[in-house]
Formats: C-alpha cells, sequence, structure tokens
DNA sequence: CTGTTAGCGCGTTCAG
DNA sequence: CTGAACGCGCTAACAG
C-alpha cells in the first residue's frame, strides 16, 4: 500500500500545474502533443491512478448500487443478484449486498447504511415481516428506489414482478384438467403482495370451474420449517385431505413432502406437489413437484436494475413504473 | 431527490458558521448548550445527513469491502458470502459483491473495477481458468487482499482455507474401513490448489493401507456438466467400476448419478458417492451421497472478512498469514 | 496552449 | 465558546 500518488506530484515533478496534467491525462484537445505525451508517459511509468473517492466526491455519485434482499443464500434471490450484477457490470456499477433476513428491523438498518454508504440507487425486495413501509418513503427522497419481486405497489416506487394471479390460476387450471378437485394452498406470509395475489388466483381458477372454495385448504405460512410442518399436518388431519398441493415454493414442498413421506403417503401417487420456482436441484429428485413455475428471478432482477439505472441517470425524464414478467408453467 | 442539504445551508440558517454546526452535530464539548441544542434540532427538522461521500474522501475509506467470487448461485459461495456480509455488517462495512464466472478476463476486470470503485480491500476466491496471477500483485499494491476457499498461498496473501488434504485422507480412510476397495475420484480442475491436496489425501490414504493406485480412478473435471458426464462414463466403462466415488462436489456428484440411473445402476446399492460439500437440498434427495466433508463456507467467510478488516484497520502490525477451518466428515 | 482560481462537503487547526 | 481558513484530489470556468 503505497502513499498515494496524486496529480500534484507528477505536476511538481513535471513542472506544470495540475490542471495540465488532468487534461492531459483526459486528452484534452487544447493540450500541446508533447506536453500530453509528457505526462501520460510519466503518469503511466509511476502507475498513476485517479482517485475514484475525489472523483466521486466531485461528481456526487458512487456508481455503488444497494441491493437489499431476504437471503442471498436462497437460490431464488442469488439468481435475481446474478441478473442483477451482469446488467449493473454492463454499465460500469457494482453492487452492494445486504441482506435483511425478512427481518424489519435490519431491512431498516441496511436501507440506512446504504444511504450513508452513499450508493447511487437500491433495489429492495422486502422482508416479509416488514408492515411498516415509511423507511422507503424516507429513503427515497435520498435516492432512487426500486422493487423487485417482492414488491411495494405505489407510484413513487419502480417495481419488477411477476403476474403471481395468472401463475396460480393457470396452475390450478391445469390441475383440474388433469382431474384434480382436492387442491390446496400452502401460501406465504400476509405481508407479501405475491400471497394475497396467489389466493386471488387459486380462487378464482376454482370458480371459474364451478369448483367449491375449501378455506380449509388455504394456509399461509410464516416461512419457518416448523410452520411448514405444523400446516401440512393440519391439511393431512382433514376428513378429505388434499390430493394435490400448491405451494409457495420448493423448499416449502420438501419440507411438506418430507412430513407425507413420514405419514406413509407416497409422493406423486397418494399425494403431488406443484410449487411457485422452479429450482435447479428439483431436477434431481426422484420424485420433483409435478409442475412449477418459472419466475425468470434473473430477468426480474436485470429489469429491475435497468430501470434503476434509468432513474439515476435519466432523473428529468424518468417516470417511476412497473414491470410485469410473465411467469412460465413448466409441466414436468 | 432533493437538492443535497449540506452544513453550510443549516450554517446560514442559524447565522452561525458551518465549523460550529460541524462541532455541534458531534456533540463536540465545547461548544454552548443551547447552541448544540438548536443546531441539532434544525439538522433533525430538515433531516440532515452528513455527505458519505464528502467523510469518505477526507479520511481516505469508503468502508466498503470487494468480495469477487466464481458464481454467487452456488450455495457453496451464497452461504461464504452471508458469512461475509455478517461479519462486515457488525463493523460499519458494506459489501461489494462480483463474479468472475470462472473466468481469467471476469476476475482481472471485477478486481479493477472495485479499486476503481474506491474499495478498502478485496476478498478473492479464485476462479477456476485463472493461471496467471500477477493481477493480484498489481491490485494488492493499492488495497490489501485476502482469499478465501479458493486461495492463492503466497506470503503476500492473507488466506483461509480448509484442509482438504485431511479431508480426503479422512473420507478415504472412512470407505476403506467400511470395506470399500475401488474408489474413484471426480476432482475438481488443475488449476485449482485443492485439486493437487484432495488427490493427495486420496493417494495418501490408498497408500496408507497399501492398497494400489490406479490412475484411471482418477479423474480432473472442468467443472461443465458434460465433462462430468464424460469422465463418469469413462469409470464406468472401465473393466473394473469403481464402487465409490469421491466427487469434487454435490453438483458433480448429482450429475454422475444420473448417468448412473441412466445406466441402470441403483445408487447407494451398485455404486456409492461421497462428496466435497454438505449442500442443504441433499438431505431432500432419496438416495444422498452417504458421506460429505462440512468445510464451513460461512465460518471461511467470515475469519477471511475478520483477517481482511485487520489488514485494513491495523496496517503497522497486520501480517499476512494463513487460517486454516477443519473441515468435518458427516455419514449419513 | 497553459496557469490560476474556485469549489465540491466536511473536519480540524489556528486564532480570537 | 466560536469563527475563519485550510486541505483532501480532482475538474472546470476563467484568464491570460
Amino acid at each position: 500500500m503505497h502513499a498515494s500518488l496524486t496529480m500534484k506530484k507528477i505536476a511538481k515533478e513535471l513542472g506544470v500545474s495540475v490542471s495540465t496534467v488532468s487534461r492531459a491525462l483526459q486528452n484534452h484537445p487544447r493540450i500541446g502533443a508533447q506536453t500530453t505525451e509528457k505526462v501520460q508517459k510519466l503518469a503511466r511509468e509511476l502507475h498513476y491512478e485517479p482517485n475514484s473517492r475525489a472523483i466521486n466526491f466531485k461528481n456526487k455519485k458512487s456508481y455503488n448500487i444497494g441491493v437489499v434482499l431476504p437471503y442471498l443464500t436462497e437460490q431464488y434471490f442469488s439468481i435475481a443478484l446474478s441478473g442483477i450484477e451482469e446488467t449493473l457490470a454492463g454499465k460500469g456499477y457494482n453492487m452492494v449486498v445486504m441482506q435483511s433476513r425478512n427481518d424489519y428491523e435490519r431491512e431498516l438498518a441496511a436501507i440506512s447504511s446504504l444511504i450513508r454508504h452513499g450508493v447511487d440507487g437500491i433495489l429492495v425486495s422486502m422482508a416479509s415481516e416488514t408492515y411498516n413501509k415509511s423507511h422507503f418513503n424516507d429513503a427515497t427522497h435520498k435516492v432512487p428506489i426500486v422493487f423487485f419481486d417482492r414488491v411495494l405497489k405505489h407510484p413513487k416506487y419502480g417495481a419488477v414482478y411477476g403476474d403471481i394471479t395468472k401463475a396460480a390460476f393457470d396452475m390450478v387450471q391445469f390441475l383440474i384438467t388433469k382431474g384434480h378437485q382436492n387442491i390446496a394452498l400452502l401460501n406465504g406470509p400476509n405481508s407479501l403482495q405475491a400471497t394475497t395475489e396467489r389466493e386471488k388466483g387459486y380462487i378464482d381458477a376454482l370458480r371459474y370451474h364451478s369448483l367449491a372454495i375449501n378455506q380449509q385448504y388455504i394456509k399461509n405460512l410464516n416461512l419457518t420449517k416448523e410452520d411448514t410442518i405444523l400446516k401440512i399436518n393440519e391439511l393431512l388431519n382433514l376428513a378429505t385431505p388434499p390430493e394435490v398441493i400448491l405451494a409457495f415454493h420448493d423448499y416449502i414442498a420438501l419440507d411438506a413432502m418430507e412430513v407425507c413421506k413420514q405419514r406413509g403417503l407416497k409422493i406423486n401417487q397418494d399425494i403431488s406437489f406443484v410449487t411457485f420456482s422452479n429450482l435447479s436441484f428439483c431436477s434431481y429428485l426422484d420424485n420433483p413437484p409435478i409442475a412449477t413455475v418459472e419466475q425468470f428471478p434473473g430477468e426480474l432482477g436485470s429489469q429491475a436494475a435497468r430501470l434503476l439505472l434509468e432513474a439515476i441517470e435519466q432523473p428529468e425524464t424518468y417516470v417511476p413504473r412497473e414491470i410485469v414478467i410473465e411467469p412460465k408453467l413448466i409441466v414436468r
């Protein structure tokens, strides 16, 4: 770690002014050819690199984007993150990542930390425990915010998400046409917008096919394994247990499957599962969920990043808007 | 996005000097109680927040740490990343993440981008395609570098990694005592230090138990699925195919298992697998690898972060060193 | 073509 | 107790 080499030093060395050095380094046309050459030569020899902190300071930009999401160890989010990184990198931005762990306080702390660290904008996938949303309002006075996947729908914010209602509708319809009638829903927590939408699609499809809605078939989960075990047992204990279960995502399905197996049920025979995420390892299972909804998390992240960059780079013309990514039903 | 609120404005508003505002905001003892109160009150009302870019600039610190790793969608790395994030967050640092995708050029670009963005230090898990290491040398003149997991062993760099030789030795010994003799190794690429170490442990254990080394049982993979399929087929086509296969990591084992199944072999009966990572979803498999090595990636990341913070915060006393995390054999 | 000056926002030293 | 002045490194408007 050398003592930092500044333009000042190379200016003194060459007996020219700092601004001449500055201009020579950026090939300013109004600088003499041999002066420019002389400066660039010495800069190269000394391995001069401009101090990015000074430049950021002057430009009021850091070219850093904050990302706040529940867990980066969840494959779904890590794929989204990968999409974000790719898009940002292409535009010269870097990505600062923080996990909320689905906790409101942590989400709050993450956002304020990012702002204090001087990011140019923030991408957020909301924590499931976030009921009070005022911190987003505070933050957006400082930097633009765009939501992805777990979004807050409000004209003030950009948002990129999948059409969960349609996905749920399509999924249930598919199950009905396959002859299933007793279809249960292991849904997410109430705090997530998608939970309501998923339930709506589920109910709409049943109604559309003139099937009764059984409220006992609808369970909201808090995303802990314990709760999943509790709720799947409640379903299995019903007088008429479901034949198919729509699970919020693959890990919920896996935990529920375990319980079924322990109770002597054969997966995809006595009971089947379908899910709302399409994680790669499911293809390695002997009895994977029979259908799943691909939500294209990478695309989600990428589009959100693009929207945020627009907000940052064209603030005058930018209008917060929502982008909907069509999910795709995949039958295995 | 408001026009930025600076100390200057609140100073003018109150008819005091900027330095008074500065001092009042940090509760400087030599400022009058009511002045301090007055300043802090207005600052609160106006939601004043110090401009971190200015502070970073002055302090020559960004409190940002760069992390470069192959793929953040690989669970192993995302767990490491999670450990890094947690440790850094506790010390007020944020984490800037970039993927090398195992590509040398991308790794190079990532490191130089991070330096240009002004990070205070860099954590690296090397790309498998990185044969030329000079960029690390260049980079470390600007900021400290600490390696984790896929390390470059050199006195100049800090490094945190698992004792792969011992892990491989223990694993093979376990298999031998279980009565296995024909043990093959689906190893990583040659560019990774761990590949050599794993092979050494494997060979040492066989020798220790006076078993012959069969070079045909040792395969190096380039981590593509195609190559895995190729090499497992080569093993299965041998006159005496192996009974057990040590796989570099779980995804390699899964791909290899697929091939075995297609060829009519029963997993854990005709042929068994053991692996060098312990990914959560394996517990959901009907026939998971019979044993695995837990390498504690979160701990690896966390320790590397701690080491790097030491390098950053106590540069005078810091001496680059290596920290070895003992892997643990897990029998299922 | 090049040097001087000013300023970005903040902390700190030096005066008073 | 408080203000003025300076400097961090770089860029750019303003003078020559």
